[in-house]
RNA sequence: GGGCGGUUAGCUCAGUUGGUUAGAGCGCCACGUUGACAUCGUGGAGGCCACAAGUUCGAGUCUUGUACCGCCCA
């Protein structure tokens, strides 16, 4: 093995072999292993890999080489998804690049365009898994646009619409006028922003009278269908029934009353434009108003809005706003914080408008969605966030569908000349649906629009595994296990996942959904190019390796809280890697010519304490580790092998074994080789799932009774092997040991230093002569002059002394290096620290409420504690005083 | 306006059902080239667990309220 931990070397080559060998695939597993799958949430399949999808990708690969390892037919499904506006935005700067445009080119070459922009850099993002990690079924790979799936889209538009579920109709919509298209609620983010309040006269007709009425957008002033004021205001109950002339167009609107107006905000009086605004929307309907429409798509003024026309929708409000001053209907302006509508994609205004489009009927979808997760059919990890998917689905609206762009999905409706539909899952259906009721002659044309990405990423579950075919892969994987994401697509995603899983199939998609959080940059901000502070997985890859990022990730957070990165932590997991590599190359380098098996029976009589310690720590950390699996808990698990392996096995373990591995004992070395096999062959095991390169790399070189780790078993705890004596005495040394230290880097004596030690064993001078090599050796005192009973007759003088738990007493005699005045604080410190433990434990055990209340084994504990503590006062009073007669 | 999360060491964060002296990494101080590892070892300093009440024998952990930060929904 090399000396030092080098990724670069083995990292891909690892990958290559497992896919190779065909280990990503559930069927290694055979015909009856229970399946365990998670579908891959697609990546935007031009996109390029960010820390968001190492994210995704580290925590699915975690579950997925967990349940591999329990013998499950592990199927993880990869693939992408056409991210409709995303993707044609990519294409159309490049044709503007080419000084052309999607209308210039036209529907058909710009969709030949997209498919090789697709092919160009559509593979990248599934390449860069591969460098995560990302242990998935590269044969099931699928794309939202492949022709299975669009036919799965296609039939499930048409089950919707065969139930009345789909309709198409004018309703107001949010429209980018940038992107030219309309895009649904979920799109559409608030930013609060620094305004204006225009206020301004609303005359009545014929009268010198007015109505003032305060908006943010004056320019919508031109569609205003009515003014409204609260039926209780007192200012304005006159005026209800009257009419009001729109300043400029000199169209009479009337005054009318709903609750709606807050009386307290601006003047109490509300302009109406059921065009442009979702509540005037709901007004307009409530009182029959008409609806006019002042804006074309590009955002400039229409005929309706009279001279305005043509005019830039901000033109325009500057425009009218002057022509008002002009005429004398201006009352005042003033600086105003309001939420303004943006595209999430883009970040343009979006502009309320009406429009014909395709809507989803979301009442019943969301009530069978609300039941599935009530009843536990899926539960959602952590808990918390039932709450916010439940709040969601009550308050649904109704989803548009239809976006004005080309790539994507088409949808299958098609027009007869006068304007019938029919849908259909193909052009030939249509035509004879259309042919049955027009004739043989007639022509249809398809609606030119397409389906929102996220109607088809909804099917993704079932569509990637052949749906709507009854297919053996749609049999034997579905529903599926885990749905695994980030928090942010609860809604977007998840939701309608389980939605149209419980329309189309009858059964909810997955049992389980797994939310992480969002991972930020080290002082909590959201990276983002423009602040540009993202951290790129693939640089950190390059530098620190991929196990290193994977174990940062999986052990940083905890389940749906957000993570802030920093690459000092990364640094440090790497590190961590070199820990395991080269523990690995100490346990193998000793393993001499006989390379002892890490399985089989066991000698126990050969097992010294510190076997027994360390295989009954292995045991505990085995159950809870795996406990924590099976509860979600993946980071508290990583800690823990972390901790277990650097703290316990690499620190104490192995400086242990150096002992007898340097001995001449062949019996002794040959159970101390298979100890240190066994321990690393099982935390390696568990530490597949987060760092699944180092741990196969540092496998192979261990004997083992397998291929690969990465097909290794999980391994079990045994009860058995709980030794609470062996960790009770083994806590004892240790503390022995650490004294020892403690006071050798006080008193700075050479480290490499041999020296003198006096011990006092009390009750465990036996279980410490039996392992004084420990102690000689990991605190490097001289055995030949060492002196350990289990009292001593005279103590020493001129010595360091410290008393420990169990009462032990320990000297060391450093002749002219002692400081009487410093040991004498040491000893006072030492006091003051008992005494206050006692007077804690004693006003405990003093309470009647606990000695009656808490558990026997509580109580019990907190004597043996307190008889410990008074032991060991009386000791370092006994010193206290023969320290006071020196000089 | 409604809801959720956070507030623990200088920094970044753990702390699963309440139970010994609240942990880790980084950073800091001192020492160190012992044959796995300086991507390391040994020892050390550092915390009123945001604040206030309450429940309890016992609260970082449960309840209520307050403050500040962040997010989601309207």
């Amino acid at each position: 093995m090399a000396k030092a931990y080098d990724p670069v070397q083995f990292e891909e080559p690892l990958y290559d072999w497992w896919e190779s060998k065909g280990y990503f695939k559930p069927e290694y597993a055979g015909d009856k292993a229970e399946p365990f799958v998670i579908a891959m949430p697609p990546p935007n399949v031009t996109g390029a890999l960010h820390i968001g999808h190492a994210m995704t990708a580290s925590v699915e690969d975690l579950m997925i080489r967990y349940n591999r390892m329990k013998g499950k037919a592990a199927l993880w499904i990869p693939g992408t998804d056409h991210a409709g506006i995303a993707t044609q935005l990519q294409v159309e700067r490049a044709l503007r690049a080419e000084g052309t445009s999607r209308q210039e080119i036209g529907r058909e070459r710009f969709l030949d365009r997209t498919w090789a922009w697709k092919e160009e850099h559509g593979g990248i993002i599934t390449q860069q898994h591969r460098r995560l990690g990302a242990s998935c079924d590269w044969e099931r790979e699928r794309f939202t646009l492949d022709e299975g799936l669009s036919r799965a889209v296609r039939e499930a538009f048409m089950r919707l619409y065969e139930k009345g579920l789909i309709y198409r109709g004018e309703y107001l919509i949010n429209w980018s006028p940038g992107l030219q298209t309309a895009v649904s609620d979920l799109e559409v983010e608030y930013f609060e922003e620094q305004g204006k309040l225009y206020y301004f006269k609303y005359m009545l007709a014929g009268s010198e009278a007015y109505i003032p009425v305060a908006t943010t957008r004056p320019e919508t002033i031109l569609g205003d269908t009515a003014v409204a004021v609260h039926p209780d205001d007192e200012r304005y109950q006159q005026f209800i029934g009257q009419m009001c002339v729109v300043p400029m167009l000199g169209r009479e609107i009337p005054v009318i009353a709903d609750t709606y107006v807050d009386m307290q905000f601006g003047t109490g009086a509300l302009k109406i434009t059921p065009g442009h605004d979702p509540n005037d929307f709901e007004i307009g309907r409530r009182h029959n108003l008409g609806i006019i429409n002042i804006m074309n798509k590009d955002a400039t003024m229409n005929s309706n809005a009279g001279s305005y026309q043509g005019l830039d929708r901000f033109e325009c409000r500057t425009k009218l706003w002057a022509d008002m001053e002009a005429e004398g209907l201006t009352l005042e302006v003033k600086p105003h914080r309001m939420q303004v509508p943006r595209a999430q994609r883009g970040g343009e205004i979006v502009e309320p408008l009406v429009s014909t489009q395709w809507f989803v009927k979301m009442r019943s979808l969301a009530d069978a969605g609300l039941a599935a997760v009530a009843d536990d059919q899926v539960n959602i990890v952590p808990e918390r966030f039932t709450k916010v998917y439940n709040n969601w689905l009550d308050n649904i609206k109704d989803w548009c569908v239809s976006r004005q762009l080309w790539w994507g999905h088409r949808i299958p409706a098609w027009y007869a000349p006068d304007g019938t539909v029919f849908v259909a899952h193909s052009e030939e259906e249509a035509y004879e649906k259309a042919k049955a009721q027009f004739g043989p002659d007639v022509t249809l044309e398809q609606d030119p629009d397409v389906l929102d990405t996220w109607f088809s990423s909804g099917l993704w579950p079932f569509s990637t595994l052949g749906w709507p075919d009854n297919t053996p892969d749609l049999q034997r994987y579905y529903p599926n296990s885990v749905m695994e994401t980030g928090y942010d697509i609860l809604f977007f995603w998840v939701a309608r996942m389980i939605m149209s899983g419980l329309e189309y199939t009858g059964q909810a998609p997955f049992h389980t959904v797994y939310l992480h959080g969002i991972i930020r940059d080290e002082s909590g901000r959201k990276m983002s190019k423009t602040t540009g502070n993202v951290i790129d997985p693939l640089e950190v890859i390059d530098q620190y390796g991929c196990d290193a990022l994977r174990f940062t990730l999986l052990t940083g957070s905890s389940p749906g809280n957000d993570m802030n990165l920093s690459l000092d932590r990364i640094a440090a997991n790497r590190n961590f890697c070199n820990k395991i590599w080269n523990a690995t190359r100490f346990v193998v380098t000793n393993q001499g010519t006989a390379f002892a098996s890490g399985t089989g029976t066991w000698n126990l009589a050969g097992f010294t304490l510190p076997d027994r310690w360390i295989l009954s720590r292995l045991s505990r950390l085995t159950g809870d580790v795996t406990r924590l699996f099976d509860s979600y808990n993946y980071g508290e698990a990583g800690r823990q092998l972390y901790d277990f392996f650097w703290s316990e096995f690499a620190d104490w373990y192995i400086e242990i074994a150096k002992i007898r591995l340097y001995d001449t004992d062949a019996r002794a070395q040959a159970t101390v080789r298979r100890v240190l096999v066994h321990v690393l062959d099982r935390t390696l095991r568990m530490l597949h799932p987060f760092i699944p390169f180092v741990t196969e790399a540092a496998w192979q070189h261990l004997p083992n009774d397998g291929d690969a780790l990465i097909v290794a078993d999980w391994p079990t705890e045994s009860p058995i092997a709980i030794d609470e004596e062996a960790e009770a005495n083994m806590a004892i040394l240790f503390e022995v040991i650490r004294a020892i230290r403690n006071i050798r880097s006080e008193y700075n004596v050479e480290p490499g230093k041999q020296i003198k030690a006096l011990i006092a064993a009390g009750d465990h001078y036996a279980m410490l002569t039996k392992q004084i090599d420990i102690v000689t050796s990991l605190a490097r005192l001289d055995k030949t002059t060492l002196v350990l009973a289990a009292a001593l007759a005279e103590k020493p003088e001129q010595a360091v002394g410290q008393v420990i738990s169990g009462g032990i007493e320990i000297y060391l005699p450093l002749a002219g290096m002692l400081d009487i005045q410093a040991e004498r604080e040491r000893a006072q410190k030492d006091l003051a620290v008992l005494e206050k433990g006692i007077a804690g434990s004693r006003g405990k055990l003093s309470n009647k409420g606990f000695v009656e209340k808490a558990p026997p084994e509580v109580v019990s504990r907190e004597r043996e504690r307190l008889a410990d503590l008074e032991l060991q006062l009386a000791k370092v009073q006994d010193r206290l005083k023969e320290l006071e007669t020196m000089s």
